[in-house]
RNA sequence: GGGCGCUUAGCUCAGCUGGAAGAGCGCUUGGUUUGCAACCAAGCGGCCGUGGGUUCAAAUCCCACAGCGUCCA
């Protein structure tokens, strides 16, 4: 047993005056060739040392053209040591499932490149990936280099040395590096330090390397050779690890902390995005007037803040009232004194002066890749991104919209040719943002109004309960509802320090609760190791009958399951399609010389497919199986279909229409898609209309299987809306050029099979999502007769042709409304001519009238009655109403505010004269009202009253 | 995938510790005014999202569904 890894020892760090050491402050063994150097150089007492100094030379460029060149010299300069330069991948991750954006290079291997499945595209390869990542978001701006958007440069070798393919490791790796860093960039070697970091994570590890130059990190090479493994002999951070066959170099290098080092100007941002910056300071009137300093004061201010941020480690839920103070007095050190309020004033613009084009380069990538915002998944967290730069926007108070900041950055800061999405279609689902987000405000004002109603004027803090509420529910973020509540005259309200972080708690809490993971229920027991089955389903997709042999039988476990369904069988061969790809299991039955059986279901565990039967079979039984062919032919009905609607609508609506889900069953399919807007029933009509002439002029579908590397080059990675399919070759249908997917389900070979396609309907089923709803072949037809059913149905109940339904209907509605009023009316009449007469009922107790009587009617019109009764205040009076209605109601009123309701107390009343309808009831004083289950007891309820008060 | 919230007049929304459906804007009519804006008075306009349940009684409480919003994975 080895614990941890042994030193890294390198020819690399001789040849060039490398020695080893251990770092004063963090203690990690680091080689330098500065024989004074005793950190690391990323600690907190290592500042950037190329503020103003840039350390890499021949670089004048800045922004894009920076970037460009940069890119270049880097790829350049593998390529001359037989590298082969890979494209970037999208940074939408959609050849995963694991993760929604790609956040590095090496994510574009993952899972099956670095598994060893897949071969990769290249090896030894170069590639300039642009990542996005948003862990760090709340520092962006703020720490002078934290990103959401970069490119990560780097350089992958996949190793087999079991295969005797080994191109190079650990040694050559640094030497490339090396000589990169000091040669192709002109890098003092004193400068750089290599600190020996092990990397661990997702069940692997190995040695790894941070190159650090003037303070900052340039690029950390990992050399991935450990996987997790309980028998392993290597054991790092308390896990065990053993050497794996495929050893990996995943290298990064920071594209804009490049460019950075290059230009030696104060943050990051002014490296990358300079027009963008000063931009920004001039929309918003920054200048060093706002502070009355003159600009080179203001200049030596910030470059000496820079410096600072390169040892001020801002990370999330750092204290920022301490770091302000520590920030304050360094500053002071330096000759700077500046008080906490100038210090805020200066860096809250700034940080979001710097922020925007930051998060406007995350967002053009984002929604270039044909992304939908939207309130789940990958696209809320482009609605994030979007809402993140409205409010900076207008805290600077810019009159700038969304979209003029887009097309801003479109201009200055992007190379528009790897964008997917139309700059039109990028306008228009920003406009959608940006109205959604005034929506949100206005709704927030209201929301944050009616909830601190009641809280004094001069409170000083809103109750926990209601910031969360509204941040949770309603979007409006605990600082926003300070300045809401502070404009509508609640002046003292301050938001309690700390309240942010224990937002941020909370939800990582419910987070953590939420994340439980249901584990797949197994379907049988000890399934044993038997031969992939022999799928005769592709290669003759109208096959129905077969023989096979029986491999297993196995008694059935688990809830999920159809009736009736005891063993699963395998065989050595099958036409029966299992369950995948949203498509249902196949039916049929299964027959052998002694036995047969129905196939209620077919599904697939791992590379066997398992036939749910209702009943056994010997093993090595010959059988003949026979499809339901019936329902396996709707189901290939509105498969074909899915994929011919999904072209259909990406090629009415937009790149951005990419399939976020779909399920085929027999008697309709969905087919979810993503979408800005919500689809009209003209939309579905064209697109409808377009899916049926692809049916009819479309002679045949054309299947392939290809090898995924070669997929992925011809196709791309839109092949993918299915979801990520696993294995090294890929099966792909197309349907001419309206539609290419890999696609594992059966299909048409001529379309026209299918006969027709209606889209019945469609719905959200989130924001950003549209699911259409599919009917194809016979099930179309049959949808058709029940449509036709249900209209005759109702024209027979309206006896009128089916033509007037809807004027009928309408016409009936509206009469009913009508007479709905005129008997609201009438009532009225009845019960003014019911009070107004008197007689018999009347009674008068000292001073006061007194009414009682029995009524028809339903408690709304005793109420009326009542109200007729008692509401004039000359007249005090005490009505006592009973109706032998839904098993007896009573009801007891005073006049208000006179002898009458002080005299009686109409609740008491009712509450001693009820239980002779078996009810009970309640009320206010003056009025009470109840019911019971015994209408018989109605007069002598009314007598006890008449008792009761003496009338 | 999980949490929370909303759905009431043409529009924007109150009402939701169960007990007579409301406000503002808009609309109609009348008044005031040279006219407009404004103002005054009266009036019209509600399956309180749909379907169940609890209760003597539900816009109000409970459950399901639908539509919408929002926060977090």
């Amino acid at each position: 047993m080895r614990m941890g890894l042994p030193p890294i020892d390198l020819q690399v760090f001789h040849e060039n005056g490398y020695t080893r050491r251990q770092c004063r402050v963090t203690g990690l063994w680091f080689w330098s060739s500065d024989p004074n150097r005793d950190t690391c150089g990323d600690t907190e007492e290592d500042e950037y040392t190329f503020i103003g100094a840039p350390i890499i030379d021949g670089f004048s460029q800045r922004g894009r053209e920076l970037k460009d060149a940069m890119r270049e010299e880097f790829i350049g300069f593998f390529e001359q040591r037989e590298h082969t330069r890979v494209e970037p991948y999208p940074v939408l991750a959609r050849w995963r499932d694991d993760i929604h954006l790609t956040i590095a290079s090496i994510a574009d291997f993952q899972p099956h490149v670095t598994s060893g499945v897949v071969e990769p595209p290249a090896n030894p390869l170069a590639i300039s990936q642009p990542c996005i990542r948003l862990n760090d978001i709340d520092a962006v701006g703020r720490s002078g280099r934290h990103l959401t958007t970069f490119e990560m440069m780097a350089h992958h070798v996949f190793n087999r040395p079991d295969e005797g393919k080994m191109y190079y490791w650990m040694e050559e790796c640094v030497k490339y590096c090396h000589d990169m860093l000091c040669e192709t960039f002109g890098i003092d070697p004193v400068e750089i330090t290599y600190v020996e970091n092990p990397w661990s994570g997702g069940g692997n590890a190995g040695p790894a390397v941070e190159v650090i130059v003037g303070g900052l990190e340039l690029a950390t090479l990992v050399f991935m050779n450990l996987e997790e493994n309980e028998e392993g002999d290597v054991e790092i951070k308390g896990v065990k690890y053993s050497e794996m066959p495929l050893q990996i170099i995943d290298t990064g290098y920071g594209l804009e902390r490049f460019c950075w080092a290059a230009a030696g100007t104060p943050t990051i941002y002014e490296a990358i995005y300079p027009e963008s910056v000063s931009w920004l300071k001039e929309q918003a009137g920054f200048s060093a007037e706002m502070f009355e300093m003159t600009q080179s004061e203001l200049d030596s201010v910030l470059g000496e803040m820079s410096r600072l941020f390169g040892i001020m480690n801002i990370e999330i839920g750092s204290d920022g009232d301490r770091m302000r103070e520590v920030f304050l007095s360094r500053l002071g050190e330096r000759g700077h004194t500046i008080d906490s309020k100038m210090f805020t004033a200066i860096t809250e613009p700034l940080s979001k002066i710097y922020a925007i084009p930051d998060h406007m380069h995350a967002l053009v990538n984002m929604l270039g890749d044909g992304l939908v915002p939207s309130n789940a998944k990958a696209g809320y967290l482009a609605r994030m991104i979007a809402r993140r730069v409205l409010r900076m926007r207008d805290d600077l108070g810019l009159d700038v919209s969304l979209s003029d900041l887009a097309l801003h950055h479109l201009e200055v800061n992007y190379s528009t040719k790897r964008m997917k999405q139309t700059q039109e279609g990028l306008v228009t689902i920003l406009k959608g943002e940006e109205d959604r987000y005034d929506e949100m405000l206005r709704k927030g004002m209201q929301v944050v109004k009616t909830a601190i109603k009641d809280i004094p004027k001069e409170a000083a803090e809103l109750p926990d309960e209601i910031l969360f509420t509204i941040n949770d529910s309603h979007g409006i973020a605990p600082d926003l509802v300070m300045n809401i509540a502070t404009e509508l005259g609640w002046e003292n309200l301050v938001l309690r320090t700390g309240f942010n972080a224990e937002l941020a708690e909370r939800h990582a809490a419910m987070a953590k609760a939420a994340a439980k993971t249901v584990s797949a229920k197994s379907l049988v027991e000890n399934l044993p190791d038997l031969p992939a089955t022999v799928t005769l389903y592709y290669e003759d997709v109208s096959l129905q009958n077969f023989e096979a042999s029986v491999l297993a039988c196995l008694p059935l476990i688990g809830e999920d399951l159809p009736d009736g369904a005891t063993h699963g069988i395998v065989l050595d061969r099958t036409c029966f399609y299992p369950e995948g790809g949203g498509q249902e299991g196949d039916y049929g039955n299964l027959t052998c010389d002694s036995a047969s059986h129905s196939i209620l279901d077919t599904r697939k565990v791992g590379e066997l497919v398992i036939h749910l039967s209702s009943g056994p079979f010997e093993v090595g039984d010959m059988v003949h199986g026979k499809l339901d062919w019936t329902r396996r032919r709707q189901l290939m009905d509105h498969h074909t279909s899915v994929h011919i609607v999904g072209g259909a609508a990406r090629r009415l609506l937009g790149p951005h229409i990419y399939q976020a889900g779909a399920n085929k069953s027999v008697e309709s399919a969905r087919l979810d898609i993503t979408h800005h807007r919500r689809l009209t029933r003209s939309d579905l009509d064209q697109i409808e209309a377009l899916a049926n002439e692809v049916v009819q002029n479309v002679s045949r579908t054309e299947k392939l299987i290809l090898d995924r590397k070669d997929a992925d080059r011809k196709y791309g990675f839109d092949l993918y809306q299915g979801g990520a399919p696993k294995g090294s070759s890929i099966r792909i249908l197309r349907i001419a050029d309206h539609d290419i997917q890999a696609c594992g389900g059966t299909h048409h070979d001529e379309p026209g099979r299918i006969g027709q396609i209606r889209i019945v309907r469609s719905n959200a089923v989130q924001d950003g999502v549209e699911r259409l709803h599919i009917v194809a072949g016979q099930a179309a037809m049959e949808h058709a007769r029940t449509q036709e059913s249900l209209l005759r149905d109702a024209s027979e109940i309206f006896q009128v042709p089916v033509e007037d339904l809807p004027t009928t209907a309408n016409r009936f509605f509206g009469e009913w409304k009508e007479q709905r009023k005129r008997i609201e009316a009438l009532e009225a009449e009845i019960v003014r001519l019911r009070t107004s007469g008197g007689g018999n009922d009347l009674a008068e107790v000292d001073g006061v009238r007194v009414v009682i009587m029995e009524v028809d009617g339903d408690l709304k019109q005793m109420t009326k009655m009542l109200k007729e009764l008692t509401l004039d205040a000359s007249k005090p009076t005490l009505a006592i109403l009973g109706s032998r209605e839904g098993g007896g109601k009573l009801m007891i009123a005073t006049t208000e505010g006179t002898i009458a309701s002080e005299r009686f107390n109409a609740v008491e009343i009712l509450r001693s004269i009820s239980s002779h309808i078996n009810g009970g009831g309640g009320g206010r004083p003056t009025f009470a009202q109840g019911g019971g289950s015994n209408p018989d007891g109605l007069p002598a309820a009314l007598d006890a009253a008449k008792q009761l008060i003496g009338a």
